[in-house]
DNA sequence: GTCTATAGGTAGATAGAC
DNA sequence: GTCTATCTACCTATAGAC
């Protein structure tokens, strides 16, 4: 688990990433930190002054990460049908290779709550659905799809991807399967969600 | 926030649930559990060892209760359509009512992991989706409704119900809508994701 | 920049009076 | 059963040597 890379820097940020993300803000410790970096923990705080900063430091560019990522694929320049398979496909790669990332970004969000919440909305960057809101909008006001709320649809969108990654451990509890298995039904999945969206939208001839 | 009720002990069930529920296990301190309960922290030790009891005594109901009414739905004898019509209904009005449930369990076996979670999986009452899967399968099978993956139907029903409200404070960060819109938004929701899921496995005529 | 040692604060748990 | 007071352990953060 330990980390070897360039700068001391660096390595404290991939280590607190990763002990972050496992176990939250609250149980984290800033000793299993400087473990898994392969440092002394006073350097934690020569770099960073302290824990919070430190998980500012992480959240915000995994948020950063998060927010440009989705929004590459809500504002591609492409008809709404290949958008869609193009949203599922590209979403649940990045899904697979960081299955943590939107766990741990909206359970802290969960938690720290109130201004935690504003402040980083009123960043830059952060995830603007309302490109392919627009374009559904626009097909549905054309009678080229069915009458969906394209806000609704959207959010059925993110909730398919995202939602069995999230759920990770309540799934592969109930369904009893290992790794390698969920890994092929997550791969699998991208066709099936991309289907069951398209039907559910396309117009009977 | 304080708590009126009868026993101590239910009471200080309640006050766990709450201070649990929001903080999650780490960040949750026995001292808040106490002031909201409305009684002196030893009284915690008192009923409860220590906060892992005390934890697994909260954690463990509400599991059971959100086992307890997703198998209701899951197991009810009715036609697939009917059924899917009143699982989303029934299901978003648990999470209406009690919308912090979900997030809380999933984020815990998240966080908690290994033994954890065999622990919980080896109960009896345990969430058991295999009605509705079998019931999805006799339908394709009959051909009475498009080929789907009954598995993947069943993940794509749970995700569009539950993770509007998992990722609630991310949804209206980015949304920016107040709470009594979001909630609307649930509401109409019911009505646009059946006949979403029900356009997407309808055969066209 | 990196380490060791330690201060300072906090939270879980216990002891004991009532 | 319920409270107050306290112990103990741990964790963040700092001080200071190298």
């Amino acid at each position: 688990m330990e980390i070897k890379e360039q700068s001391t820097e660096s390595r404290i940020l991939e280590a607190a990433r990763q002990v972050f993300m496992q176990k939250g803000f609250a149980a984290a410790r800033m000793q299993e930190i400087a473990d898994v970096a392969g440092i002394n923990k006073g350097l934690l705080h020569y770099y960073f002054r302290n824990k919070n900063k430190l998980f500012k430091a992480v959240f915000d560019e995994a948020f950063e990460q998060f927010a440009l990522q989705l929004n590459g694929v809500f504002a591609a320049d492409i008809p709404l049908f290949d958008k869609i398979e193009a949203f599922v496909n590209e979403y649940m790669d990045i899904l697979l290779e960081n299955p943590a990332l939107p766990g741990f970004v909206i359970n802290e969000l969960n938690q720290k709550g109130g201004e935690f919440v504003k402040g980083l909305m009123s960043r830059k960057n952060k995830p603007n659905p309302l490109p392919l809101v627009g374009q559904i909008q626009m097909e549905v006001e054309a009678g080229r799809i069915r009458p969906v709320n394209p806000l609704h649809l959207v959010l059925n969108m993110l909730s398919m991807c995202a939602f069995p990654f999230i759920a990770r451990p309540m799934f592969q509890g109930i369904v009893q399967v290992d790794d390698a298995t969920y890994l092929k039904l997550m791969e699998n999945r991208k066709r099936e969600v991309t289907s069951f969206i398209l039907n559910a939208i396309r117009l009977n001839q």
